[in-house]
DNA sequence: ATGAAAGCGCTAACAT
DNA sequence: ATGTTAGCGCTTTCAT
């Protein structure tokens, strides 16, 4: 108890007016007299005084705060989609409180200490399916999910088209004539994983081929897994033309694993990439990739959720946002 | 006004008891008698009451809350500085509120909102000398500045040896036999900056050089940036067979440039960054680069915070992290 | 146009 | 060991 501070009842003293007076003038109430509001200005002034955002919260029942709960803060994607949050937030008066939760212990934790708590008012979560952490969202509190669509009724989301992004990513590898397409996928518990190796494989079966499923290597969008995986195909004979990595961090591990072994990029094999990371155009060879806009993401999934708050009977609603085909360097026609 | 909810009354209604003794209980004062504490218990459950934190941040005068100001959330050192800071705060029971504060403006508002308002209890500034935003930092609140050191007294900060990180990258590639060696600097206005480029010059004049201001090329920390600086030196006959970038990116822009001319890595120009990121390694080639631990940093910062906040009376202290180097195969000796 | 009273849900201080 | 009373600093409602 060291509440240090000018309350409004000091501001009201000094300016010869009742607390409440104060109180309509902080919040620009127009019916007050610009006299009394000169007056009020002035005791503010001198006093130095300055609401206290705890006591409104309390008295309002509305703390304006959104928590957003991650894998973890650092991963670009993530980092992304957290600034587009914020910005959102902050442009519609609220704050975001960002936190890496990397496993469902911290999930349950963060859910009590944050969101049952009422210190904040909704909740983002990105990936909500890596693990059983959903089970912990409270059906009753709003949440927008990101990453995923949800899996249950009364909770709007924000995702990527990863379909799309598959879909995308091989078609334009089989238009340029690579009939042997591998795909490194990240971990599989992730929905846009399921969705964007589905999409490889629909674009392969649309275009008569059947799927490989040794063509097929697990990664965990680290660039080691990555350079694992394609060690191990390369054991055997090169046995496909281009390789489609479910991320950029991935394809350039794949790139330093045929490189290792000789085989140019994109000569010998063509690599596609999604996310276009910031170094993209960088690496060496400039990177081919599926673009997406993860500041979208997060700003669309941040405005969902100001909406669901301020608004609670609109419906729920659910976004897939378009990816981009960004063609650089690292593929080529296949010989 | 909708605080939906159960309140400490309906929980001591239910189980018989006066609100202050639910209140025991939740704060585990031992004091109450166990057949009491599970009738509460009991009520507690069958209510399903949480406690609402707003309500006790009022009374406490304490809302376990912090705020981190950073130019962005996306740039790999700012996001790792954040994610230590959010870590070590939560292990000490206190939340993150991370924002992107681009400019002054934006951090007089957040100051206002954020601080003064008192959501929270404490501050840590990322880079805080990019422009005049330290103006607005209130030397009565607590305060931990991170990337400079405080130029004020009463504020502690955390930094990297930037003077170090210059030193140790300029002195290994004229341990390399390098006579001629260009620097590739970040914004000028930021300290870290202005100390790498003194270590450079440091380890150059220690060994006997004169610096070759020519030589010294202006980055803003983006690829982009370094590659066209290079592109600039490229213009003339080289004049220059290592170059220190004073962070990775740059170094990747710069590597790009040299290729693009046909000069060789490290065959021709050693490049050496500062940062170690995490694809630095699957770089082509994997650069050599001098690591700095960000997410140490963060800890740091927020462990010092907390130290201030709950200790007043503690001198303020300010900390420079080691930095080391990293060797890999974007240098080599000078031919 | 302004004031007075009540209350937000909790903790703290003082009874008992 | 537990209850009672008073706030914390605001907003809201109802008077005037």
């Amino acid at each position: 108890m060291k509440q240090s501070g000018v309350t409004m009842r000091d501001v009201a003293k000094l300016a010869g007016v009742s607390h409440q007076t104060v109180s309509r003038v902080i919040n620009g109430d127009p019916s007050v007299l610009p006299e009394t509001r000169q007056r009020v200005d002035q005791a503010v002034g001198e006093l130095g005084y300055r609401p206290n955002a705890i006591a409104r919260s309390l008295a309002e029942g509305r703390t304006h705060m959104l928590a957003c709960f991650a894998p973890n803060l650092t991963d670009y994607t993530f980092a992304n989609i957290i600034e587009g949050a914020e910005a959102e937030a902050r442009q519609c008066g609220y704050f975001l409180v960002a936190s890496s939760v990397p496993d469902e212990t911290n999930f349950s934790n963060l859910i009590d200490q944050l969101v049952s708590s009422r210190r904040t008012e909704g909740l983002l979560v990105i990936n909500p399916y890596i693990d059983s952490r959903h089970q912990y969202i409270n059906h009753l509190f709003p949440t927008v999910l990101i990453g995923s669509v949800s899996r249950e009724d009364g909770i709007g989301s924000v995702c990527l088209n990863d379909e799309e992004a598959g879909y995308q990513a091989t078609r334009y590898l089989l238009d340029l004539g690579h009939c042997s397409i591998a795909c490194i996928t990240g971990p599989t518990s992730e929905d846009c994983v399921h969705d964007r190796t589905s999409g490889y494989q629909r674009a392969l079966g649309e275009a008569g081929k059947v799927v490989d499923p040794s063509l097929i290597g697990y990664g965990d969008w680290s660039a080691a897994t990555a350079y694992r995986v394609v060690e191990q195909w390369l054991q055997k004979p090169l046995r496909f033309s281009a390789i489609f990595a479910q991320n950029d961090s991935m394809a350039i591990g794949a790139i330093r694993a045929l490189r290792s072994h000789k085989i140019r990029v994109p000569e010998d094999v063509s690599v596609i990439g999604v996310d276009d990371m910031p170094l993209a155009s960088y690496f060496d060879p400039p990177l081919t990739t599926i673009r997406q806009d993860t500041y979208a993401i997060g700003r669309e999934a941040a405005r969902l959720l100001i909406q669901t708050i301020e608004n609670p009977d609109l419906p729920n609603s659910y976004q897939r946002l378009p990816v981009e085909l960004v063609v650089r360097q690292s593929t080529q026609p296949c010989k």
